[in-house]
Formats: structure tokens, sequence, C-alpha cells
DNA sequence: CGTATAAAAGCGAGCAACGG
DNA sequence: CCGTTGCTCGCTTTTATACG
């Protein structure tokens, strides 16, 4: 093989003194480490530095190494063969190295350091845990992430602090041990013990496991006694193989303990309940309040960072990952349907939860935000679960309808693109788009910023379809389009025939999604498919489809939406007088700002005119360049001249000189938005958080720049208008009389199915639901709420 | 610009069938 | 026995959609 340069391979060797306060091994020397002869001395280096600055070590008290010392090809560790060597050949000078160091905890960084330290594999699963050293067995590991990583993922940099962190606590004081005690295999007298025992204390937890039919394996419920008993966990099973453990009316018998347990006033702990609660329904029904759910405490507290019970467990314990714990390999997890392994590992979660509890509660209060958990949060849940029970009516006459209209047009399209181009050609299929437009059009070429592939995105199409006079582009498009409404609204893949047909409603005739109120960083909801991979998302759905939707019997569809949602925020936070006073007559902010940038009456904008003045807003709201508002007007002329057949009518181009001209008018006219955008920017640089009107807080842990700042520029007003959606959703479905219930939620709309002879009565109280006085630097604001339908299907 | 989720395709791993 | 081919599975990437 021939090495890329002539100079012979340099071995970088590890620094540091012999008795080092900390050992950190990476992977490879990249290129500025080979030129030096150091490592951590390049772009990763600069980060290594600063993340062991911030865990509170000094670089040169640490040892600094590289499971390989020699730079592999392209800094590519895969590649290493090419120099004749394998990652194996370096594993005895590692552990010449680690057994000459006086220090008993190593930091692995990496994927490569993980594998060659402790064997395992994951390093995602894997951060954050303990293990012993394969090449030193009295020295621990604590793997974290690749500085490297962090340069792509700037969000986890305080995660890898903390391992470190971890590690230099574990070199100090040792490991935490923690024991778990699990009662497995009960009797049935032991369950109704237990049970009863269980409904003494005020808090328990409770977790289960399904087997692959999505049947319930077991439920495990735990709770902390204190004294000699401790805390504790009972495994009750359902399952046992592929057959049922008890008899049948035994299993009634259990269940009926079970319903009255989760019907006691005590706390029910759990980690992503909406999981457990929707597959326990048939069984125990709704659980009374209050509910506990980890994850979403977490949410709270790191809306950014992941919220899985395994990442808890690493950032506040010293529990090691156990999903892969099954010692067999011949069993791993995916295989596991019901096993002592199963149970045991049902009842380590149960009191994982009753371990991480407290640790979080302790977390929310310090933050002021333990009273919105409960008094907010939790029983916004519990009006979520409730409302993705409901679902909404389908007209299956309207949605075959609506399929075959859009089969019609999408055979047709296909046919008119096979004759344009004389073969069958997948729009979907991005390799075979990127041969038709750079090998047999020889366009020039469009190449993804990040990734720097040829792309055949829709910009890159609608950009070669005009510059060429290629319509058969916007076909493309077109196709994309309508497959991906027929398999994501209207139709359901059929996993036996793979057919798009079969409707996404449960027999019943009501199409079910699921809400997650954790879902954004926001604090806004997001939805998605149930657990059953049924229904689909409830907040997303396109207008076109909409109509399938409708009222059940002698019902019609209520919709309610906040007003002019986003720019009331905006406007009151950035103190912009001429917009609130505008608003609060009712009246839009478009024309305003439209009268504004082109000189003239707000009344006689041209509909090109009005557009622009909504992108302005728009745009300056979130804090847009100047050279994506240009795209977006010029999007919009497209749209415009694509109606209008006579091309001499056609409208040019905004160039970027234009559309600068336009932010800056803007800017004059609304300088507060820019201010208000200043006090953000100052306030993410000084304390990287942001507070809403609700109390929400926000650790923002990306990099420092324009897209965090944008970022920041949007959290406040769309986390106040979807939280107060979500407040008044919980108090409307406490005020709607029998006859009327909320079943959707659009960010900042409610969608309610209502008795036809209520309507009159459930308006009235949803304008009170919907009250809710909002404070800004003392200055008071509420966002007014609209009925925007009445009718028996869903539309406007 | 942001916040989301879903589908199709791509791709590697594991494995069976098949041909030499 | 080995190597190729083709299949499924699971994961990732790309591109799409929606909402503001």
């Amino acid at each position: 093989m021939i090495r890329e340069e002539s100079r012979p391979m340099r071995e970088v060797k590890g620094v540091g003194p012999l008795n080092p306060d900390m050992i950190l091994i990476g992977e490879a020397p990249g290129e500025e480490e080979d030129a030096q002869g150091i490592p951590f001395v390049g772009s990763s280096g600069k980060i290594q530095d600063a993340v062991i600055s911030s865990a509170g070590l000094i670089r040169e008290r640490c040892w600094l190494d590289n499971v390989v010392p020699i730079r592999p090809p392209l800094n590519k560790i895969e590649r290493l063969p090419e120099l004749g060597v394998a990652v194996e050949e370096f594993i005895p000078r590692l552990t010449s190295i680690l057994q000459s160091l006086d220090c008993k905890v190593v930091v692995g960084y990496g994927e490569t350091a993980l594998n060659i330290l402790t064997g395992q594999r994951g390093i995602s699963k894997h951060r954050g845990s303990i293990y012993p050293c394969l090449l030193d067995d009295s020295k621990l590991v604590i793997p974290t992430f690749h500085p490297r990583f962090i340069i792509e993922n700037w969000k986890m940099k305080g995660v890898v602090v903390e391992d470190v962190k971890k590690a230099i606590r574990i070199k100090r004081e040792g490991r935490k041990e923690v024991s778990f005690n699990t009662i497995i295999k009960p009797t049935l007298m032991e369950v109704e013990n237990y049970v009863r025992e269980l409904s003494q204390l005020e808090k328990w937890s409770f977790d289960i496991e399904v087997v692959g039919s999505g049947q319930i394996a077991c439920i495990g419920i735990g709770g902390d006694w204190g004294g000699t008993r401790g805390r504790e966990s009972l495994c009750i099973p359902f399952k046992f193989g592929y057959n049922n453990y008890w008899g049948y009316s035994d299993e009634i018998y259990i269940w009926g303990l079970l319903q009255t347990l989760f019907a006691n006033s005590s706390l029910k702990i759990g980690q992503n309940i909406n999981y457990d609660l929707t597959k326990l329904l048939p069984f125990i029904g709704e659980p009374s309040p209050p509910w506990c759910d980890l994850m979403v405490a977490y949410h709270l507290i790191e809306p950014e960072l992941p919220h899985s019970l395994a990442f808890m467990l690493s950032i506040y314990t010293d529990i090691n990952y156990y999903k892969d714990d099954p010692k067999d390999e011949e069993l791993s997890w995916k295989y596991m349907t019901s096993s002592e392994q199963l149970w045991d590992y049902n009842g380590k979660d149960v009191e994982a939860n009753l371990i991480l509890e407290p640790l979080l509660m302790r977390d929310l209060k310090q933050m002021g935000m333990l009273e919105r958990f409960f008094g907010f949060d939790m029983p916004k849940m519990r009006m979520y679960w409730r409302m993705q029970q409901r679902g909404i009516q389908v007209d299956e006459g309207v949605r075959q309808e609506l399929i075959q209209r859009e089969l019609l047009s999408l055979g047709d399209k296909m046919g008119k693109l096979r004759e344009a181009i004389g073969y069958e050609l997948n729009p979907n299929s991005n390799k075979q788009m990127v041969k038709f437009l750079y090998e047999d059009l020889k366009l020039p070429p469009h190449r993804n910023r990040k990734s720097k592939g040829l792309t055949a995105d829709e910009k890159t199409l609608k950009q070669l379809s005009t510059t060429y006079q290629r319509p058969e582009l916007l076909l493309a498009i077109s196709i994309r389009k309508s497959i991906k409404k027929l398999g994501t609204y209207l139709t359901k893949k059929n996993n036996e025939t793979g057919e798009y047909t079969d409707s996404r409603a449960d027999p019943d005739g009501r199409i079910r999604g699921r809400y997650n109120i954790c879902g954004t960083e926001t604090g806004r909801t997001s939805s998605k498919k149930t657990y059953d991979d049924t229904g689909m998302d409830m907040q997303n759905i396109p207008e076109s489809v909409r109509p399938m939707f409708t009222a059940g019997e002698g019902k019609v569809l209520m919709i309610f939406d906040q007003w002019q949602a986003e720019t009331f925020p905006v406007a009151v936070m950035a103190g912009s007088s001429s917009f609130l006073e505008r608003l609060r007559n009712g009246k839009k902010v478009h024309s305003l700002v439209g009268g504004w940038i082109f000189d003239k009456d707000g009344d006689d904008l041209t509909p090109l005119e009005y557009r622009i003045a909504k992108r302005t807003v728009h745009g300056k709201d979130y804090g847009l360049g100047a050279k994506k508002f240009m795209e977006d007007i010029n999007e919009d002329i497209i749209e415009i001249n694509e109606a209008e057949s006579n091309p001499s009518h056609h409208l040019p181009f905004y160039t970027l000189h234009q559309c600068k001209e336009l932010m800056a008018k803007f800017d004059r006219f609304a300088p507060e938005i820019e201010s208000w955008h200043r006090e953000i920017r100052e306030e993410l640089t000084k304390n990287r958080m942001l507070i809403t009107p609700f109390g929400r807080k926000r650790i923002f842990r990306d990099r420092l720049g324009e897209d965090l700042y944008r970022e920041g520029y949007a959290h406040i007003p769309q986390s106040t208008v979807g939280e107060c959606n979500q407040l008044a959703a919980i108090k409307i479905e406490y005020l709607l009389p029998e006859g009327a219930e909320i079943i959707q939620d659009g960010f900042d709309s409610l969608m309610i199915e209502v008795d036809e002879g209520l309507v009159g009565e459930v308006e009235r109280l949803v304008r009170v639901g919907y009250q809710k006085k909002l404070f800004w630097k003392g200055e008071m604001f509420e966002i007014p709420v609209e009925l925007a339908g009445v009718n028996k299907y869903w539309k406007k």
C-alpha cells in the first residue's frame, strides 16, 4: 500500500505525569497532533481542554494518550489497515502505559476507546457507565463521547463534562454502590399482600414490559419503605414464554387488585407513562391522580437532552447501562420475551424510578418549576392522554374520494413524466434523480451543503426547472407530494400485501394518534402514530386532507384558535406600541407593515405586496437572513407567474439588494423588534437561558451563534402560544358539559366535538377557558381567541 | 427561520441458496 | 469448501409534509 506522505509514520506518544490526576484516552492522532507529535492539540484537543477544565482538571496534571499512536489516513480509523497495521497491534503498548500509571480511573473518549478498554460496543448507550478496565484490572473506565463528536453535537458538551466530573468523583470517593431488590415469580398470596402494603405508601413506582405482539408480559411495582426493608420491587408476570402465567380467574383477580391500587390517591411514578397507561387502560381504566412521569420532569429540567431512563441514570447515578444485561449472548434483548432476565430488568426499572424521583424533584424545586410540574405539566399529560383516546371520526366515503382523486392525478403525472423522458423514473429515488439530472441531462451539479453529495431536492429541482426550461422536474416534485400525501395521511401500508389502501382508522372509524408533551424543546406538544402503529400525526394534517374528518352522529366540530397567535407575544415582548395598538384594535399588522415598506396606503397593496409584507413580518420576527428572505419572496413570484398564462405579464424576481432594502425599511419603522432581538442575544450569551411568561426555563446548550440566536427569538413566542393553548385545554376539558369533548390540538387551536344543541354554551365556556392574563416586564397581555368554524366536517 | 414526524431509499450485517 | 447473489432486518440519510 502506498502511503500518502513520504515521511515515515510518526508515533504520537502520550503526555503527562506518571501519577496523573486523570487518564484520558482518545482514538488516534489527527493532522495537527501528527505534525506536532503531541496528543490533543488540534481542534478536538481544544475542545478536550475546555471540557476537562470545566470539569476541574488541569491539562498538565493529566495523562493524555490515544489507543492508536499513529495517524490513520484522513483521520479515519477504519482506514488504518492501509498503513499495514491494525488497531489490536497497539493494545500491548496501551496496556503497559496504563499499568505504569498511578491513577485508578480512565476516561475513554469515543467508540474505539470504549471497545478496547471495556469490550463494550455502542458509545451512546454506554457513555457514563463505569466498567473495569480490560487492560489493567486495577483501573475503572468511564467512557464518554469523543471531543470530535462534540464539534458536530455541541449540545452534548455538557454531558461529556458531567462524565469527566463523574470520573473525578469516583477516583476521589469511589463508586456509589446501588443494590436492587426485586422479587420475582411471586405466589398469588404474595401479590395480594404486596399490593396491600404498597397502597399504604405515599408514593410508589410502576413499569410494564410487553412481548413482541404487544401483550403485557409483566408489570413491576415497587416502593421505598425506609428502615430495614428499604427500597424493593415486585415483578408480577403475565406471560411465561408464550403461555399465560396465571389461570384465568387468578389473572382477573390480580387485575382487580391492580385496578384498586391505581385508583388510590398516592403518587404513581413512572417513566414515559403515556405508554404504560395506554397499554394498561383495558385492564385498569384511568388511574387517579397524582401522576409523576420522570420523562416529563427531566424534559422540564433539560429540554435539549435525551430523556430515556438510561440517560437519566447515567447523569444522576452510578448505575450502569443495564438494558443489554442478559448474560447469555444467545438471548439478546430483542428475542427476550418472558424470562427471569426480563423480570429482573423490569424490577430494576421500577427501582430506578424510585431512585431518580427525589433527585429530579430536587432539581425541579431548585429551578422553581416543581409547582408547575404537578399543577400544570402532569394535569396536561392526563388531558392529552384522554384526548388521544377520543380520536376523530373519518368519513370513509370522503376518504375514498380523496384517494381516487389523488391516485388519478398521480397516474396522470407519472404518465406525463414517462412520456417526457422516455422511461420509468422514480422521483423518490435520489439515486435515479441524480443520474437523470447530472448524467442524462448534464445539468450543472447541485450539492447538499452538509453532506456534499449530489442532491435532487425540491429547491434544486425548482431552480433547474426555471433556468433550463425543464417542466418535467416540476412534475417530479408534484409526484413526490402526491405519494407523501397518500402514504402518510390517506392510507396505511398493508404489511402483508405492501399496498397502500388500508385506512389509518381504528375499527370504530376514528383515527387516533398520540400526543407527546415532551416532544419539543419549546414546550409545544408533538404528535405521531400510536404505539401500535395505527393513526397518524394529529397536528400536521394537510388542509386538503382535513375534509375527510367529520363529527359523529348529531354532532358538529367547533374549531377555536388563538388570533394572531405568535405576533401577539412578539409585539408585547418587543414593546412595539404600533403593533400592539393595531392588534388590540383587532387588525393584523401585515397591511401596516406593507404600507411602510411600499410607501403607500396599507389598504391599497397588491396581492404580491401583501404577501411580501406578511413574509417581512414573519422573517423579521424570527431573524431570517436576507438571502432566505429573497428565496421565499421569489417562491411566491414563481407561484404567481405559474398561474399567469401570458409570459409578458410575468413578474420579475426580487434581487438581494431589494430584499435588504425592505428589511432595512422595516427596521426603521419598527426598531423595537431589532432591539428585542439584541436583548435575547445578550441574555443567551450571559446566561444561556430564557424564561417564558409560564415560567418554563430552557437552557440553550448549542454553540453560540446566529443559529442559536434564531432559536432564541422563536422560543418565547412559540412556547407561550403553545402553553396558553395547553392551559386552556385543561380548563376547557373541566368546564365542558356532557356531549362536548376536545378531540384535537393544533398548537394554537383546539377542535371540540359538540352535540349540535350545545354550540352556544360551548362557545361561551371555551372563551372563558382561554382567558389568561400574561405578564411580561409588568405589561399585561392576553391572546384573543377566535371561533374559526362550526361545521359537520373539518374545514374553516 | 424555527419546531416537529413520516416514508422511501440506501446501506451494512447476517444468512441462506446456489454454482463452481 | 469458497465466493457470489439475493434476501430480510435494522439503522441512517434524504426528502417530504405540516404548523407557526
